[in-house]
DNA sequence: GGCCAAAGTAAATGATCGTTCAGGGGCTTC
DNA sequence: GAAGCCCCTGAACGATCATTTACTTTGGCC
């Protein structure tokens, strides 16, 4: 084998020739060819230079809007986390009182955004360990939030008496529970596709009425 | 910020002091180190000196054993995967005729293991991708196979009638129930540790059952 | 036309990487 | 004790990386 064959993460070859000036103001380009280079190839492997290329920069121009690569990367899964942890609260608030609506509404959105944004979904969520120890904090805290979301509807639909989740040896975890439709949930984005035989929509209903089978949701 | 500085992957700094020979033979002590390694830091950024570092040996000796880098990788995961899609079937083999026992036994099996192994199942699922094209090809096949066995499982229990699952606009997806199903279970070892208050084999009866209420389980 | 600041270029810097390879111990087997 | 073999060492080698730097270019505004 060659020397120092790089990793690519891709079955296509990285087809970076594209090299024309992106149209759209220089951070805007820059974010979207670093989405879709990360989540093609991972970004330990994608260089500055691959990233600028792609929007028909060189390497040196990137740091007249970012301080570094993992500046960079920070950003934009910060943005998608950030988004993604304000569309669930909104869906709950706006949900009702209903706990079974509010799971519903929860995992409707939550499937559909990671259905549609699969690109932005799949590196914020596949990418984040590559950050600092500093940056990757505050995007754990959103996701412990919208766990905590989920874990509270739970625990509000067992106290009403409207769900009732399985019980191993007397007792429950509500936050494995939690844990475990947000495991499912969140790794569509690995593998839906347009070819599938679901729409996004459609998903988004499979998807919560497992959810509300799992949790022993009573018929409204 | 210093030139060059390489992303880690892990919280403590790597602490890759340790540097006593490994009494097994080198080929296992090579295989158990790159695991752990992989597994904190992430397969691009793991340097081969960094493994043999943790065995007591130098880089050069890696080439001994392995062809390359890349070949390791794939020996590890190989193995791991090759060993999953085998407990899996001789699950499914050991469970009776019912699919609902079937489906029971391919849960427990596969969440024992993810929780039991978990450094294995997160080198096997996260860094497959960093795999050379022709070495990522099998761990796929065997992937799809083991897809396929939940799959077969999901159909037999629905021609029966002793699974109904959802129904979406008046159509199934089976498919798309077994990738789900496999996420959550698969993705328990990205979190789930001995601090839980579920052991393994309570884990493992947790996810069986929010399996068979997702498919609808007749009462057996 | 001249000025200025924002933004891009291209080369250089310092470091690290996977892999190779010549040399050399430490075995067993005669 | 010599030969043969397995295994390891440690210094290359060739390549690539993120970041810095000195320098142009560009476009709006007087």
């Amino acid at each position: 084998m060659s020397k120092r064959s790089k990793p690519v993460r891709v079955v296509e070859p990285p087809a970076t020739v594209a090299a024309e000036r992106d149209p759209r103001p220089p951070v805007e380009a820059i974010r979207a060819a670093a989405f879709t280079q990360f989540a093609e190839r991972g970004y330990p492997v994608v260089t500055v230079r691959d990233i600028m290329k792609a929007c028909g920069l060189t390497q040196g121009a990137l740091y007249n809007h970012f301080k570094s690569k993992d500046e960079l990367l920070h950003d934009i899964i910060a943005s998608t986390q950030g988004e993604l942890e304000r569309i669930c609260q909104q869906a709950v608030a706006g949900a009702g009182d209903d706990p079974r609506a509010k799971l519903a509404a929860f995992v409707r959105v939550y499937v559909v955004r990671h259905c549609r944004l699969r690109v932005e979904a799949l590196v914020a969520n596949r990418e984040i360990s590559w950050l600092g120890a500093e940056r990757v904090a505050d995007i754990r805290r959103s996701r412990r939030a919208i766990r905590d979301i989920l874990v509270t509807i739970l625990r509000e639909g067992v106290d009403r008496g409207v769900f009732d989740p399985p019980q191993i040896d007397g007792r429950r975890d509500l936050k494995a529970m939690a844990m475990a439709m947000l495991d499912q949930c969140t790794h569509v984005s690995m593998w839906y596709g347009p070819g599938g035989a679901f729409s996004e929509e459609q998903m988004a209903k499979l998807y919560a009425d497992m959810a509300l089978r799992a949790v022993g949701a009573k018929p409204q």
